[in-house]
DNA sequence: GAGTGGTCTAGACCACACG
DNA sequence: GTGTGGTCTAGACCACTCA
């Protein structure tokens, strides 16, 4: 006898919350609409803010939310399908309509970048800011390291500049021979110039994309890309998109 | 005249308190090294515990800690590089030292993965649990669901069953012709069942990675794979595999 | 049982967007 | 100015691990 069910595990409030929303934005809400301010939703549901808080973070990690401060929360639209796949053309400088240089330095590289390009450790090379466009919306911003060998047409101007002269550097680098890249992902946050290019705060939630350039036998670049995690789902198609997501994929369930 | 630099960004505590730790760790601590409390850490630097937890959960997104309760908070080692290339033979029941199967039940696949599928919205397929480990530690959990059609020497069996019946499954898998895949990646949140599985609590944060199988002219099989994101870096190497993740890359700095 | 991280509360103030 | 989300505090209790 007893209880027909033990209750075994005690479900954490912000958890139960998050599912409760969850169901609510499925069946209540449209994409872009604005939900009731946290205040009004802590109230409603008799938690604290900081509880309500939490709930929302998960929904907004898995994309189903966008906050906004001094405007909102919104229900986020389904995330961006972005071609990420090697076999395409992406060898740097030959799609220029989907990345847009903003700025080129001459720096030294970061240690371990260095040892991908196979420079001195205290050797500078250039460095291409970009940012990759998609529906209006900014989804990834990118360094792109660039050792002088790689481009040795150009004399290496100490000042930073601005868009021309990194798509110099682009120009160079597309005449070289493209031999394979290699690709790695992983999760990470956003910095601060980072997020200010992506239009997010400072440790948001970021996929890290670094890409090996081989040509000449050689590394010819390294690129470290950070796409908007919240927004973005990165696509290795061989056969063509997936056009549904994983958020779509449990909404249906 | 004035002051000498305009304050224009208060940074938040918990942004500070992050850069510092994080600068700590790379000099004050080994990997595996367990922290002083989070209480004491509070207190050490003058800031309320949440503030102090604020900035810790930044570092174990980031993969730099490793929390457990009743524990205590770690070190963690580098992310574990783990191939995800579609170039590998990695075609469901090939590589059986990697995945290993754990359940296999008969079920209605979620809409979206039934529209992959091209399975009616209320047929039943196969759906099978595997785990993959790597170096001691699982990696990745995944839902493979193949439809009875990938598999007609089957009979389609009500009662979950073992790890038996799912390698029967796998085999008869193996039998087909490859004719391609299709990968996605995303961040997601772990669930209760995958939690479970990894190791973790559930809500931590997963790089879930959807893959098509095609063979026959259809699509044979749909894997949803959550890969833990604390201490994974997903590869896709053509060339061999990036040595060196963003994490060190970050610390050579 | 002692110590750890995980959850939760009820406040407060700040930075930002918009009218 | 008003309202929003973002940060921060100082507590409390709970769930878990381990000796």
């Amino acid at each position: 006898m007893g209880t027909t069910q033990l209750e075994t595990v005690p479900e954490p409030k912000y958890w139960h919350l998050k599912t409760v929303l969850s169901e609510a934005l499925d069946t209540d809400f449209a994409v872009g609409e604005i939900l009731p301010n946290e205040r009004d939703l802590a109230a409603r549901f008799g938690v604290a803010r900081a509880t309500l808080r939490q709930a929302l973070e998960q929904l907004e990690l898995e994309g189903r939310l966008q906050r906004r401060r001094g405007v909102g929360t919104t229900v986020a639209p389904p995330r961006v399908g972005v071609d990420v796949s090697a076999s395409r053309s992406d060898w740097p400088g030959a799609d220029q309509h989907a990345w847009q240089p903003t700025e080129c330095t001459v720096a030294v590289p970061p240690a371990a970048v260095a040892a991908h390009l196979g420079t001195e450790p205290d050797e500078r090379t250039h460095v291409v800011r970009r940012v990759r466009k998609g529906h209006d919306q900014p989804v990834a911003a990118e360094l792109l390291y660039v050792p002088a060998a790689s481009v040795p047409a150009l004399p290496a101007i100490d000042a930073p500049s601005g868009p021309a002269l990194a798509r110099g550097v682009l120009r160079e680098l597309a005449r070289l021979e493209p031999e394979g890249q290699d690709r790695a992902v992983e999760l990470g946050s956003a910095g601060a110039v980072d997020a200010k290019e992506l239009d997010r705060l400072p440790g948001a939630p970021v996929l890290v994309v670094t890409t090996r350039y081989f040509a000449g036998g050689r590394t010819a670049a390294v690129s470290v890309a950070t796409y908007r995690a919240d927004t973005c789902r990165l696509t290795f198609g061989a056969q063509g998109d997936l056009e549904i997501s994983h958020e779509e994929q449990r909404r249906a369930s």
